[in-house]
RNA sequence: GCGGGCGUCGCCAAGUGGUUAAGGCAGCGGCUUGUGGCGCCGCUAUUCGGGGGUUCGAAUCCCCUCGCUCGCCCCA
């Protein structure tokens, strides 16, 4: 036991759970590299200003997630608690819009100062796409369609897409005013909260989880109907678009997201596998960002899913323990240091090998050799590291032969050996 | 930030005031000085998250504290 710990919410990565993540992770990269997208690093710690300018001073994220601190020059930094603003920043510092509408990925970890719970940390993972300097709504219906694929190709059923559209900032402002309005001439029967936010952000008061609020809001006026025409076929497009690539959707007045930058599509894939966190990927169109930031006003989109989540909701199914090709089993000195070379040089020739550090009896070591699964053990006692030689055992099937098979090589004869194995991977070797 | 539940070996756990803290898995050693999947035998917590108190006596009762977990808010 010991005081030495990992902080709240952040948590370690075990090996019984990297071999999902990397699998996940591989299925990811797959499916952006066919859609052509490139990558993007950014550092996971930014200026303050950045995220309080992208995400928006009045949301929760901001108000009171983000991990802050002075650094030794007096600055205040913040550990990123989300990766648009950091890309978006990125593509103006380095200019990049100048070779044209930019279409990326990322992935990496995010920190947001929240008690945790099943699905939430507080250092967790995001993988991400964002396209920027892109208008189009087949912009919109791809980016969509990219997660989508994804989470499905990752054995994903009993997912829902959930797509609403937040309209132009024109629309909205005219639209917050009047729910503003609305809002204050039935003050008193809001909740707390919402009493707080009708003129921080009205709109995030329709999301409100308040039971008699709720009921209130049922006979609010809704977005939809302050909608331009240009913004309403832009969605009814977009239903299109996803009808025709037979992506289910549904739809929800109502999904609003807590980051400011939205505006147009907003979506969310959701499951009911996860408790009471239920989005596993969230997005949005964020036509402002950029030139909030100070580039050119440029129209971009894009998602970010949460691979905690996604490796909740994938589960077992993803796992696949890799047994080893050889397992080399040794005793003595001299057999010892002829095993270690054996073992690099097969391994630089691809074959995965376990070499034993037990030192104990041969019948120990086979032991753990049947355990670890190989295929085959290599055996070097002091007989044959004296006379060179080296013994292959076939392994895990003595119920189908009475006697297992043992070849007997000279290790010269060793790159043969390799050829065979790479091969004829379960036949005999000679 | 606010509520509920819980903390006994690496993991899963029994034990709810009385001399030695079950059991299973994993690990290690042996039966088997150089040959595996089964089996059998043995070993592995001076200690019950930490601190203080009550008591002749506490893992078990009380107080404080730390941590975990689930939920609220919000989000990935």
């Amino acid at each position: 036991m010991t005081n030495l710990k990992n902080l709240r919410g952040m948590l370690d990565l075990l090996p019984a759970q990297s071999k999902s993540w990397q699998k996940v992770e591989s299925i990811a990269l797959e499916h952006f590299s066919r859609a052509g997208l490139q990558e993007i690093r950014t550092p996971i710690i930014e200026q303050t200003e950045l995220f309080a300018r992208g995400i928006g001073e009045n949301t929760d994220v901001v108000g009171k997630e983000m991990y802050s601190f002075d650094d030794r020059g007096g600055r205040s930094c913040t550990l990123r608690p989300e990766g648009t603003a950091s890309v978006a920043r990125s593509i103006v510092q380095h200019g990049l819009l100048n070779n044209g509408p930019q279409r990326l990925w990322y992935r990496g970890p995010m920190f947001r100062y929240e008690r945790p719970q099943a699905g939430r940390q507080r250092q967790f993972h995001q993988i991400g796409v964002e396209f920027v300097g892109l208008a189009s709504v087949i912009s919109d219906a791809e980016v969509i369609s990219i997660a989508w694929n994804f989470l499905k190709d990752v054995g994903l059923n009993d997912l829902t897409l959930e797509i609403n559209s937040l309209g132009s900032n024109e629309d909205r402002n005219i639209f917050k005013e009047e729910l503003k309005d609305w809002l204050n001439q039935r003050f008193d029967l809001l909740d707390a909260d919402s009493q707080k936010r009708i003129n921080t952000n009205p709109l995030r008061i329709l999301d409100s989880k308040n039971n008699s609020t709720k009921e209130l809001l049922s006979e609010a006026p809704s977005l939809n109907d302050f909608l331009s025409n240009e913004s309403k076929s832009r969605f009814d497009y977009l239903q299109e678009l996803l009808v025709n690539l037979k992506i289910p959707y549904e739809i929800n007045y109502n999904l609003v997201r807590g980051l400011d930058y939205y505006s147009h599509t907003a979506f969310e894939i959701t499951s009911n596998h996860l408790g009471s966190q239920a989005t596993v990927c969230g997005g949005g169109r964020y036509d402002g960002l950029i030139r909030e930031l100070g580039g050119p006003q440029t129209p971009s989109i894009g998602w970010a899913i949460g691979m905690e989540r996604l490796i909740i909701l994938a589960g077992d199914k993803i796992l696949q323990s890799k047994s080893p090709d050889v397992y080399v089993i040794h005793k003595g000195e001299k057999a010892e240091k002829l095993a270690l070379e054996i073992t690099c040089q097969l391994r630089s020739s691809n074959l995965m090998i376990e070499l034993d550090y037990s030192g104990s009896s041969f019948s120990k070591q086979f032991k753990r050799a049947d355990k670890s699964r190989a295929k085959w053990a290599l055996v070097i006692g002091e007989d044959e590291a004296s006379k060179g030689q080296l013994l292959m055992k076939k392994l895990r099937d003595k119920q189908k032969d009475e006697e297992s098979r043992e070849y007997i090589f000279l290790k010269e004869d060793l790159d043969q050996l390799i050829k065979k194995l790479i091969i004829k991977e379960n036949d005999e070797l000679f």
